[in-house]
DNA sequence: TAGAATATTTAGGCTAGCCTAAATCGCTTT
DNA sequence: AAAGCGATTTAGGCTAGCCTAAATATTCTA
């Protein structure tokens, strides 16, 4: 038994995975709060995982860590299990889309690949999660997004709410009163420098909505025609 | 944290549990040998599970383990979910019998209370799993089973196969290839007390077949009436 | 009742992952 | 060039579960 991959450095690898595809680069302390673990631990850790055969990680010191394209293949898997999950949780077993990740986190790590093409083939081979998230395919090939962050708009465009950031079930419960879910599309009404918040017309809502900085930078949009 | 019931525990429950039902006691090598670990390995966790608090074994030395009743709760707990699982494997994601066991020995330990409901939910509270064995209700009561063993019927009886023991998948291909599955009526043409087998009339079959003592003593039938 | 079988104890070792605290290193930014 | 922050190292400790081997104890069975 040579690598293992234990449920411990799966977790490593889809939070270097999520890291680096959120900020361009996935440091030790950014992996270390995400993990909720110290520092020390995440050093220690990434050294060893840098040193499997083979290697999953490529780790330099000061620099963070790097997915090798074993460790991204891996991190694809466990993040293609975790989003079928979720969708299958949706689907199948009528959970909301608050509910399903925390579900997930602990299934994704023990389903078999028997089981994740079964569940892919009675969902229909999906190509998204319930927060509109891409599942990627059987072999491992995620399709590029081409949304921008909500926060990014500015008064006059109009969007399409692509796909929002599953992590924090608060926010899904809020964004889902406000009606704010993937294929609702909106209009900036006004921006305002100050404090970052976007006035945004939530499509057949009469109300205008105020959105800060923490919500708009989780929530993904594509531009409608030429706004 | 006091009780914290790692995996490693719910094994140890599950498979005591299924011990005390099949052989009326588990030894402590038994268990060793049904969790694929050491003598000296379980002696050393059913002590340190006797202190726990609460306890959830009683551990007496040279006399193997019993479970408290706080213990057999989580027993059944497992139970219920290992069995719900393989129901749910079977009915929504096609599953043949045979392959539903493995999935299930890792799934049980991970899903919540609330994904136990709603599978038991989809499949209409069912009360058997693929093997006929009985799934513990919600409030973890378990039917009591008035079947026996089909190594106890004699020539001239008849019987219903009730139920088949779930955790020898080569074992459930070969009932399968003969038709022997829940719901199964069976005559008993012969028995040869030298080597204990039963010649078998299978319903539907022309052929009968001859079923060794490691086999019969697996399936649990139902007498018909007063053969 | 003796020997066989089963169980227990002891002593030590292992992996996997975490933790702490304190010291130090190195990059970045004034 | 110095300060400050982030990262690393070191040294030690922890839990959970296993393992081994050998000695001993208990219970069962012939």
């Amino acid at each position: 038994m040579d690598p293992a991959i234990t449920s411990a450095s799966q977790d490593y690898l889809k939070t270097i995975y999520d890291l680096t595809e959120r900020y361009g680069r996935a440091s030790t302390s950014q992996i270390a709060d995400q993990l909720a673990v110290k520092p020390a631990s995440v050093t220690g850790m990434l050294k060893k995982m840098a040193q499997e055969e083979p290697p999953l990680v490529t780790y330099k010191k000061h620099q963070g860590a790097t997915l090798t394209p074993e460790g991204k293949k891996v991190a694809l898997e466990i993040v293609r299990h975790h989003r079928l999950i979720e969708l299958f949780l949706h689907e199948v077993l009528g959970y909301s889309w608050d509910e399903v990740h925390e579900e997930a986190e602990r299934l994704e790590h023990v389903i078999s690949e028997d089981m994740e093409r079964r569940m892919a083939r009675v969902l229909g081979n999906p190509s998204r999660d319930p927060h509109g998230q891409p599942i990627p395919t059987q072999d491992l090939t995620i399709a590029a997004m081409t949304d921008r962050p909500m926060s990014e708009l500015r008064p006059g465009q109009d969007a399409i709410v692509q796909r929002v950031n599953d992590s924090n079930s608060e926010l899904l419960r809020y964004l889902d009163s406000l009606g704010l879910r993937p294929t609702t599309q909106v209009t900036v009404i006004d921006y305002v420098p100050f404090d970052q918040t976007l006035h945004v017309h939530i499509d057949g809502h009469a109300e205008t909505v105020v959105l800060g900085p923490r919500i708009s930078r989780e929530i993904f949009v594509e531009l409608v025609n030429g706004t």
